[in-house]
RNA sequence: GGUCCUGUGGCCGAGUGGCUAGGCAGAGCUCUGCAAAAGCUCCUACACCAGUUCGAAUCUGGUCGGGACCUCCA
């Protein structure tokens, strides 16, 4: 099997990986800002690194995958904001910071849940690591690379920048950044304008505030990913993740903070993943183009035709490079819903066939040879940088072969039984334990089944005494219900839910 | 303004100098009581201009367009 490798941001180019500790990796990637709901550009991180861990894991690892929770900083909930300025007194009409959080702490977890993604090692939280924020701050500024002003404490980026390349990562020249003359509230402060924050002061009336010996504050962005990474990960671990635009300045200033408080680069191989556009565009409040997860998956947007399964908002992230950008469009997506359903039906249908219909010898000695490639790429194609698309590229391949099975007009013997049997294993780990794609369909339950059943049985017999009516009658009726009947070659007949 | 990325058929997108992914949509055919599904076939594109090369979507230079970051945005 070829050797994983990945593109590492740091480097600009694609490198081997090899984990520091053979056998095990530790991963950490930036989690979400629990100020607001999801949208559909976080799903784009998280579901990338779900499929990288899951591959880390299937190629034998033990993967410690570390992904926060940021929960500190300047909170305020859109519309409540308002309210609170009405100075109502009531403790319970206030806004209650913890309670915001929690809110879109759940709301997270049940969207991950939604797409099918597996659950941190570690999901630390920066409030739970105050602590630790400020023993690294009060070490920086002990090696003499950070200084207190007011209550604040800034990391001293030119005389880290004279001893180190600052700005190595997101290809920043240093002369520019302090030369930029941009003008931001509380800049004064600072010695430079390329300086970050590692505590901010806070004033009385900010909500979220800790005792520091710097004075009641909150801590800065960056301190928070670089504590809470050398805690479960140590000094130096194998993966950082995280969406492009964290690039600069927060992943660049968390290298910053780290090397000087443990004295090495923090981490070998850095992964980002690209955005995804609408129209073009980055999907942003900002440019208030945003579609929330709650409104994807309902279909409430003016933007969406018809809500849209997770699963189908996980295939389309799939079928493309994680460092290409993805352009979202209604058109694309049911595309994206059409071609999964393909993809899926053909995989379970591959399930129910009997490898016993196998010979040791395959009757097609071309099928068999290019099945046995395409299955066999499968590796290859992760192992270049996780290029999922082209490996659900050679899966579209192989489906016109599994259909014709199923119709019986290639015989699975065409295959041999041990590349039948290699076919079947690898769809059930590359559709199920790798890309972590499930059925869109949730009722399975046995009671339907055998309603189901029943029916079908009923449509039968009225085939074979040609009563069209009564056969039409039981298919029209359950397509109202959003069942959909299909008459199969042999007069079998399948059924799933719309 | 600075740094970087990008421009592929109706749409979304892979693409390692030659063998020109894949999905969706569209057209025809087969199967079929009808329908749906499925199978087969077709539609063969690389912004523009120059260069390197036997050969360029792929390399180099330029032009034009789009985007990201430089704002606590994944």
């Amino acid at each position: 099997m070829s050797q994983l490798k990945v593109y590492n941001s740091i480097t600009r180019q694609k490198e081997v990986f090899k984990s520091i500790t053979p056998g095990h990796v530790g991963m950490y990637v930036c989690g979400p800002t629990v100020s607001g709901e999801s949208h559909l550009g976080h799903a784009r991180p998280y579901i990338t690194f779900d499929v990288i861990y899951r591959y880390l894991t299937f190629l034998g690892n033990k993967v410690r995958y570390v992904r926060n929770i940021t929960d500190a900083g300047h909170f305020e909930e859109e519309g409540r904001e308002a309210e609170d300025k009405i100075s109502k007194k009531a403790v319970l009409e206030k806004l209650e910071p913890m309670e915001l959080v929690q809110k879109y702490t759940n709301l997270f977890h049940w969207a991950m849940a939604q797409f099918n993604t597996i659950p941190p090692s570690i999901e630390p939280t920066a409030t739970g690591h105050i602590v630790e924020q400020i023993e690294m701050i009060k070490k920086i500024i002990e090696a003499g690379y950070a200084y207190e002003v007011n209550g604040s404490v800034y990391f001293d980026v030119k005389k880290y920048a004279a001893s180190h390349k600052y700005g190595k990562l997101s290809g920043r020249i240093i002369e520019d950044l302090l030369e930029t003359t941009r003008e931001l509230e509380g800049q004064e402060e600072k010695r430079d304008t390329a300086d970050f924050a590692l505590w901010k002061n806070a004033a009385p009336e900010h909500i979220m505030r800790w005792q520091s010996p710097w004075g009641a504050g909150f801590p800065g962005w960056h301190i928070e990913c670089s504590a809470m990474a050398t805690k479960y990960l140590g000094a130096q671990f194998d993966i950082h993740g995280g969406g492009m635009d964290l690039l600069f300045p927060h992943h660049e200033s968390e290298i910053a903070q780290s090397t000087i408080c443990n004295h090495t680069a923090p981490v070998r191989y850095w992964i980002h993943n690209n955005m995804i556009t609408i129209n073009g565009r980055k999907m942003g409040k900002s440019y208030n183009n945003v579609i929330k997860l709650t409104e994807l998956f309902s279909g409430d947007h003016p933007l969406l035709e018809k809500a849209f399964h997770p699963m189908t908002i996980r295939f389309f992230i799939l079928q493309t490079h994680y460092r290409s950008t993805l352009d979202f469009s209604n058109e694309a997506l049911l595309a994206s819903e059409k071609g999964l359903k393909r993809l899926w039906d053909a995989y379970e249908n591959l399930g129910k066939l009997k490898q016993e219909d196998s010979l040791q010898e395959a009757s097609d000695a071309g099928l068999e040879s290019k099945v046995k490639k395409l299955v066999e790429e499968f590796d290859e194609f992760m192992n270049d940088d996780f290029s999922t698309a082209k490996v659900l590229a050679n899966m579209f391949e192989i489906v016109p072969v599994i259909n014709s099975m199923k119709d019986k007009t290639i015989p699975v013997s065409a295959l041999s039984k041990q590349t039948f049997g290699l076919l079947q294993r690898n769809f059930k780990i590359w559709v199920e334990d790798i890309f972590g794609l499930k059925s869109v369909n949730e009722a399975d339950n046995s009671k339907l089944q055998g309603v189901m059943q029943l029916l079908i049985d009923i449509r039968k017999e009225a085939k074979g005494k040609k009563d069209f009516v009564t056969s039409d009658k039981i298919r029209n009726q359950l397509a109202q219900l959003g069942i959909i009947l299909k008459d199969e070659k042999g007069g079998d007949m399948s059924w799933n839910i719309d």
